[in-house]
DNA sequence: GGTAGATGCTTGCAGAGTGAAGTATTGCAC
DNA sequence: GTGCAATACTTCACTCTGCAAGCATCTACC
């Protein structure tokens, strides 16, 4: 979150002054945002951006159904964080389970025709949120290099494999 | 997280695969970023980025102590949340309370030269995080854009009241 | 100077996440 | 086809966080 002064006999190549403005920049902002969206989702529709998450990838999704094991790593989440997460959704009708055929252990996650249209009343909620956050805020060209530097910093990341 | 198609009944202003496409990558971006951050502190020196955040706050404060709810603010956590991040820190002897002399309601939170100790053996490898996980992946030049766009994100929402 | 409302902190409770353990099923080696 | 490791999911125990309630203290107004 922060940097400390250089000191004389540290081999640790510190941030310069400008790099670290640019960090904090961006974890301030970062959080603010993400603060922002959650709430503005929370609010309007009771649905947290995880649990949106869930239900904007099972729309995305074949016959809108996922394993669960695909759904979790495609969120970023842990098993048994999926499991609860879902056991949410479930109670409130948006997704149901079943039962893989293929694969007995797996369980598929639904996407209810309530969830389709709970997910489609918030997805305006969502792309305001999204605009109102951040995109309003710049031009076409800064966006386009925001844009340039993110995927700058991902293929590098990937090249390197972080 | 993602965007619906349009439909022509909406007023909606969806967002553009590019915008889409960027958004989509800031937020994968930054949930790796953090996660990364956190997991090197964390294994190395046993401290999350939350709390090397209080020690960062602290020493940088006038006779390294600050007010419970002025860190709260600055560290966008709530008074019970940092009642307890103190308590961990307190246990460990990084931290210690100390009642304010002016206004008896506040307490101080002040860095001990434990703590001081474990901030200075703990910015390192923060900032090789840093650098590893986004600097390095950026060039001179890319980083000036970066900065420049996060901070007229930074100044038109300020401008805005967000 | 007394009272009402604001402010600062802690505690109890509830929600959401993780990791480890447990169970069921699969798939591969032999 | 038997056995064993790997995989998929759930449950449990724990941590971290926020909100609401409670207590102490301060400030402002009469």
């Amino acid at each position: 979150m922060v940097v400390m002064e250089p000191t004389e006999s540290e081999s640790t190549q510190w941030l310069t002054p400008a790099e670290m403005r640019t960090w904090r920049a961006f974890v301030q902002l970062t959080v603010a945002l993400m603060a922002e969206m959650d709430e503005a989702l929370l609010e309007s529709h009771g649905l947290t951006e995880g649990e949106y998450g869930v239900l904007v990838h099972l729309s995305e999704a074949d016959d809108r159904r996922l394993r669960m094991c695909d759904l979790a790593s495609a969120l970023r989440l842990s098993p048994s964080g999926l499991t609860r997460r879902i056991d949410g959704l479930a109670k409130r009708g948006y997704v149901s389970r079943t039962p893989s055929t293929c694969d007995r252990r797996a369980m598929l996650a639904v996407l209810t025709d309530e969830g389709m249209k709970q997910l489609e009343a918030a997805a305006p909620t969502h792309v305001a949120s999204v605009r109102r956050s951040l995109i309003d805020h710049l031009d076409a060209e800064s966006l386009q290099r925001m844009a340039e530097g993110i995927e700058k910093i991902q293929e590098s990341r990937h090249r390197l494999g972080v």
